[in-house]
Order: structure tokens, then sequence, then C-alpha cells
DNA sequence: CGAGTGTCCCGCCACG
DNA sequence: ATCGTGGCGGGACACT
């Protein structure tokens, strides 16, 4: 992996539902946004910390998202061993296609954490292995690539971790409305979303929908709102250059002002500090 | 689920 | 002047 992957951050393989991540140095807690799927670490290692609950992931120990979740982690590379990870995205279509096939019991305790990482099986570890090695040649990536992911997701299905995954996968069980009503946040997030209108969309109570957002991002509604404005907001920053209140806008602030003093809390420096 | 309580966010303001 | 950053108050509404 050290020698595939030279590029500092995250860098696209040739597979667009894997993409390698590198860190040279020990990085501190940070907040950011992590896409369902799951991070295979080669080296080094990372905590994860979402709520009260902290989430190592390291070469023994591979994360699993079920849902897209903003938390805050932090990397641990030793001087020359750079931190080095592989990230897997688990799409809905092969996960449904295994399941029919897989005849798992239905019944699962629900809903469940979106975010957990679990011992890396020795039957992953290979298959890792030979996915990252299949993925040096443009050719082989496309014709073994696709298979070796499914067989991964497959791991992953079966192992602690596959029940969040199943729990998404399942047509009207609660964790799939979660998960509806997020991937709403992720593309209305600059209009006016109240909670009554999401509760209602994913066919519960107020408070009934509140305990099981809770259950799946360990956050509230607006909380996880709040943090996809802001990693938004961010983007345009950074990217596009945007004026601070232009970003603002852009992400469903009315209020500049509010916008200003909330990122700064979020991120420990203010908007005008990181445009690009 | 309904309701009380606590938090959030907007609007307005001052300041650099 | 414009733009960004923060303080304050209160109505709204998220959360327990």
């Amino acid at each position: 992996l050290d020698r595939i992957v030279k590029t500092e951050g995250w860098s696209p393989s040739f597979l667009d539902q894997v993409a390698f991540f590198r860190v040279s140095r020990n990085s501190p807690r940070c907040p950011i946004v992590y896409e369902p799927g799951i991070i295979i670490v080669g080296q080094g290692r990372k905590k994860g910390y979402l709520g009260d609950k902290v989430h190592l992931y390291d070469p023994d120990n591979y994360l699993v998202l079920s849902v897209p979740l903003p938390f805050e982690c932090e990397t641990i590379a030793e001087p020359g061993y750079p931190y080095l990870a592989l990230s897997v995205a688990m799409e809905p279509r092969i996960i449904g296609e295994l399941l029919a096939e897989m005849d798992e019991g239905l019944p699962l305790p629900e809903p469940v954490s979106g975010i957990g990482s679990t011992p890396l099986t020795e039957p992953m570890a290979n298959a890792a292995l030979r996915l990252v090695e299949c993925l040096r040649s443009e050719p082989e990536s496309r014709i073994l690539g696709p298979q070796i992911v499914r067989e991964i997701t497959y791991h992953v299905l079966k192992g602690p971790r596959g029940s969040a995954l199943r729990a998404v996968a399942t047509r009207d069980s609660r964790s799939a409305q979660i998960a509806r009503v997020l991937k709403r946040i992720h593309s209305d997030y600059a209009r006016d979303l109240d909670i009554r209108m999401l509760a209602d969309e994913a066919h519960m109570s107020v408070s009934a929908f509140h305990h099981s957002f809770k259950e799946v991002t360990s956050s509230s509604p607006l909380q996880y709102l709040k943090s996809i404005r802001l990693h938004k907001a961010r983007g345009f920053l950074i990217g596009e250059g945007v004026n601070v209140g232009m970003a603002a806008d852009r992400v469903g602030y009315a209020s500049a002002s509010q916008f200003s003093r909330e990122y700064k809390r979020f991120f420990g420096e203010s908007p005008r500090e990181v445009r690009g």
C-alpha cells in the first residue's frame, strides 16, 4: 500500500467505490463526514469520536458505517510509518442481492448505531489484499475488482456489524427510514427543514423519530443537520472561495452572524480564516 | 404521545 | 463604505 499510495489525503482508485487514504503525521481531532462503507487500515490507526463513544480502527479492526455520519477523528501515525487505509463503499444493490441469497434470520434489535469497528477476520484481510493487488492495474481492477468488492461486502454482512447494514437495507425498518431522512438532509440542507416534516417522512411521531435518530447517528436531528451545513459551507469556502455571507446563505443560514459563531465553535477557526 | 423545559437561531446592534 | 465577527434578547421549536 505504501508503494501504491503516494499522495497525501484521499486519492481515487480505478474503481469508483474504492479510494485510498494516506496521512504521514499525527493529526489532532477534527470534524469530518464519512460516507457509508468500510475503512480497512493497513498501517497506523485512527480514533473516531462520536457522542460519548470512541471507535478505534487499525490494522486489526475495520470500521463500518451504515449511514453517512459526521464525527471527529484523530490520526495516529508513527514517524516514517504513515497511516494508510482503504475505503470501500457498500453498494445497496449488492447488499440487496447478497441478502436475498443469504437467507439470514430476519429479526434484529433495531434501530442500531450507524458506526462501529469490528475485528478484521482472516478471509476479510485476504480479500482486502487481493483487492489492493488487483487495483495496481486498470484492466484487472475492471475485470476482477467488482467481484472482490462483492466478496468483501459479503464478509461485512456476515460479521458483527452486518446487522447494521442489513437494518438499513431492510425496507420500512426504522433504520432504513432514518437513512432515508439522512439522504434528504444531505440533498436539501440548504432549505428550511423542520423536524416535524422529517418525522412525517420517516412515518414516525416526532418523539419516536428523535429516539430512532439518536440510536443511529448518536446525535439529534438538528445537530446532524447543523454539522452537514457547516461541512458543506467549509467545502464552499475552501473549494470555491465564496465569501462568508454567501456560504452562510448557500447552506441555509438566514443569519451570517449566527453562521460565523457556530462555524468557529465547530471547527475551532472562523470561516474567514479558511477561504481558499 | 403530549407537554414542559431548555436550546437554538434570527434579528438587531456595535465594533474593527 | 462593505464585510466579518461577536453580544444580547426573545420567540420558536427541538429534545427529553
